[in-house]
DNA sequence: ATAAATCCTGACCGATCGGTCAGCTTCGTA
DNA sequence: TACGAAGCTGACCGATCGGTCAGGATTTAT
């Protein structure tokens, strides 16, 4: 069972891949229970019996990609410090998320549906990591807040304001398209978007800029 | 088939209202694939066969929730106009988006399921009366820039931005409720979580309070 | 009292669900 | 070339899906 790392992908890891890809489209759309192995299969181009044939059951398929999205969500913003410039962190996070919804918006629907049908699996993992990740970081925005380095606002509340209004560029993007005449959201969408939300919420958390001045 | 509308609801008014509580429920957690006319049944307290009996189809069941949904959420905001004070309508907004989520949250968790699916019922709905109803309060926000009563921000993006912050305290709630300890959101959450939206928005949009001064 | 309308439900239908398995083919290595 | 391992799949399983229907129970109107 040596694992060798050659650039030719064995069978296994050609249809995992092919797998996981189609089995987020289905999941992100349909949810846990609605997503059927067969409309997966059909995705992937590949035999229903072969989809099981490599993850085994649709439970177990869930929750590798549910646990891929954890690891891709909770790589954010992994150095941060009091230290460091608000502003600047505060911009960095709304970018990097903004980029996440950019680059694997059905990860960010995978999720969502997730958390919209009880986060049945993945309870024990919301309070733990996820608990952590928010109290390290609103622990600085309220040393930040201290240091009249910028408004006392709830931290939390914070974190979730810039959570639910990048995410929404993912999770709700065919209302978006819908209602603004687009057939898709490109680069510049996500970068005009980007701009305004690092704008409003600087600006409406009073974080004082170092180039304030124009 | 006069309708008397006697105190005392019929057989109809009464089953329906409880199917379509039960079914608001599932369709908000599982999504229209993912929910079983069975389930709603159970949680109905009734047998299948009559839940069908009453609604028709499970098809036809959830567009009656999803346009009873739109009824409500076009309610909002009705009456605006480029001489009404931007500070408190923007602060009304938030406010009753913020007050749905508290009191329809079920509702918002089924529209936003209907999203995540890509808007197969409500292609038409969304392209017509929400489009509009983004339209109009789109065009006064650029007024009240152009007067210099705020911040030249893109009126559709700080739409979205209100949407997605406000639907966040419904929708996600689970998650929420999992990272801060609490066992449910109680009304001073909202409370709270509602004077640091319009604190932030507000302030972040570069509007003018007339109780700006202390 | 009685006929009509409405309410209600168990039994049943074909389709699809997640999952199993026997047995085939293909691949890697000695 | 031979042989075990891995890849692959059609057929099949019991359960559940959305929906139909015959027919009994109950309510309403005359």
């Amino acid at each position: 069972m040596d694992n060798h790392d050659l650039p030719e992908a064995t069978a296994r890891e050609r249809n995992e891949q092919r797998i996981f890809e189609a089995a987020e489209s289905v999941f992100a759309r349909h949810g846990y229970r609605g997503a059927s192995i067969q409309a997966i299969a059909a995705a992937a181009g590949i035999p229903k019996s072969n989809v099981l044939y490599y993850v085994g059951s649709k439970r177990r398929l869930y929750i590798t990609l549910l646990e891929r999205t954890m690891w891709r969500w909770n790589a954010m913003l992994s150095d941060i410090s009091v230290d460091d410039d608000p502003a600047e962190v505060l911009e960095a996070f709304i970018r990097s998320k903004m980029r996440l919804s950019q680059t694997h918006p059905r990860s960010s629907r995978l999720f969502a549906n997730e958390i919209l049908q009880g986060a049945p699996f993945l309870k024990e993992s919301l309070f733990g990591e996820m608990r952590k990740w928010v109290e390290v970081r609103a622990e600085v925005f309220r040393h930040w807040a201290e240091r009249g380095l910028m408004d006392p606002v709830d931290p939390v509340w914070l974190i979730f304001l810039i959570w639910s209004a990048t995410q929404h560029y993912a999770d709700f993007e065919t209302q978006i398209v819908g209602i603004t005449h687009r057939e898709a959201l490109d680069e510049r969408d996500f970068q005009s978007a980007g701009d305004f939300l690092c704008q409003v919420i600087i600006k409406g958390c009073g974080v004082r800029r170092r180039d304030d001045a124009i």
